[in-house]
RNA sequence: UGGGGAGUAGCCAAGUGGUAAGGCAGCAGGUUUUGAUCCUGCGUAUCGAGGGUUCGAAUCCUUCCUCCCCAA
């Protein structure tokens, strides 16, 4: 068995368990970074990630090895996180690094190595019925992370190991104080793994990255020119805070206009909802159901909604209410009750149908 | 060098004699393994400048400066 360990606390009580349940396993960190890329101290793949996987893995009397991807992590995950800034979408970066690094290249890793499975810390559970492999929602909902699991193909699920998931954060943290592992105490991994201290993520990439800053305009939903703003990769739907001007009442950014780098502004949060959704790269763990739960972003509780499959793996999704903010190149996961179902892409926010609600100057 | 209007924090803007509201922007925290959202907190403004009246002025008088509009 594979431990993917970052160093923080709920990596370090997986591989306790893994080792108190008896299998023989393997601590592995992927260095997604170069220790003299400026990173941020508490991010979960600095150097000090490491040293404190490194020290835990010892103490359990595990082996462990440090897996160098950083070109693979920056062509993989930074390059494209940056393309889809250039393309007036929001990437969401941790999705395709679990895809692509931590089940992905470590997956890799592991079949070489002759590993079963591969253990992670995050917040969901896996249920094995006969030959399924289903992954399931964490108990503890507050820290679920099954969104972040929902592109992952059902291979990679299946050689998933994931302890923590019938667990709460409160209870992990007892955990590991009880089993006296160095890294009980450190605090959650907050800031993103690529994003440089003090910057932003959009910033951090287009620095690293050298690219110029893209000028535009803020405009209003009637396509009037507001102002300039501070380059089009610093913006993302729904944002209110950090426009960087001053329309004596707020604004939410509502649509982005990749031709003409445009950002568009409105005072209107109703301007935000939408009735559903368009999604690409759609992919099913299960038969696909008329109606799921569909979740749009990491913190969002998910919503009743009925399908609509299309050709090619494409996908509208119909949300019973509207929702608000739904951006184009975040994920979309779909649940049957606890049962992550399937994933994928989002395109476009669907216009409204319903009366007297207006038609995001974005619309499909 | 005729008339009219305006100059209060980065922007907008209350306040017309009693010792400077508010909004937006910004900043700092919190929440969060993406971006947002959300929550909490944060402003020593030469009140365009000088002079005067007054116990006391951003508020009254006066001079100057700047900007805008209308006239020529």
């Amino acid at each position: 068995m594979v431990i993917a360990m970052s160093g923080g606390v709920d990596s370090s009580v997986v591989a306790a368990l893994m080792v108190k349940a008896g299998w023989e396993a393997i601590g592995v960190t992927l260095q997604l970074r170069s220790c003299d890329d400026r990173y941020a101290s508490r991010s979960c793949c600095s150097a000090d990630g490491i040293t404190q996987a490194r020290a835990v893995a010892g103490s359990l009397g595990i082996p462990h090895y440090v897996l160098d991807c950083r070109d693979t992590f920056l062509d993989r995950i930074m390059g494209p996180a940056w393309a889809e800034y250039e393309r007036g979408r929001t990437p969401s970066p941790c999705l395709h690094c679990n895809r692509e690094m931590k089940f992905g290249y470590l997956g890799q890793y592991a079949e070489r190595m002759g590993a079963e499975r591969i253990a992670t810390g995050h917040y969901a559970r896996i249920e094995r019925v006969g030959d399924d492999v289903r992954l399931l929602r964490g108990v503890d909902r507050a820290k679920d992370q099954s969104y972040f699991l929902s592109d992952l193909t059902q291979e990679q699920i299946a050689r998933l190991e994931l302890p923590l998931g019938t667990l709460t954060k409160l209870e992990v943290r007892a955990m590991a104080r009880e089993m006296g592992l160095v890294t009980a105490e450190r605090h959650e991994s907050q800031d993103i793994c690529l994003a440089m201290e003090g910057l932003g993520f959009p910033e951090s990439l287009r620095q690293r990255f050298g690219k110029p800053i893209r000028p535009g305009h803020f405009v209003d939903p009637q396509g009037r020119v507001l102002g300039p703003h501070e380059g089009f990769h610093r913006y993302t739907i729904g944002q209110r805070r950090g426009l960087g001007i001053a329309l004596g009442a707020r604004n939410h950014v509502i649509g982005l206009r990749a031709e003409d780098a445009s950002v568009i502004l409105s005072t209107d949060e109703t301007h935000l909802l939408s009735r559903g959704l368009k999604a690409s790269q759609v992919h099913w763990y299960a038969d696909p159901p008329e109606r799921c739960i569909a979740q749009i972003r990491s913190r969002h509780p998910g919503a009743p909604a009925r399908l609509e499959l299309l050709w090619d793996a494409t996908a509208l999704v119909h949300f019973e209410a509207p929702q608000s903010a739904i951006t184009p190149g975040q994920a979309v996961a779909f649940f049957e009750e606890e049962r992550l179902i399937g994933g994928g892409w989002i395109d476009a926010a669907l216009p409204h149908s319903a009366p007297g609600l207006p038609t995001r100057p974005d619309g499909i």
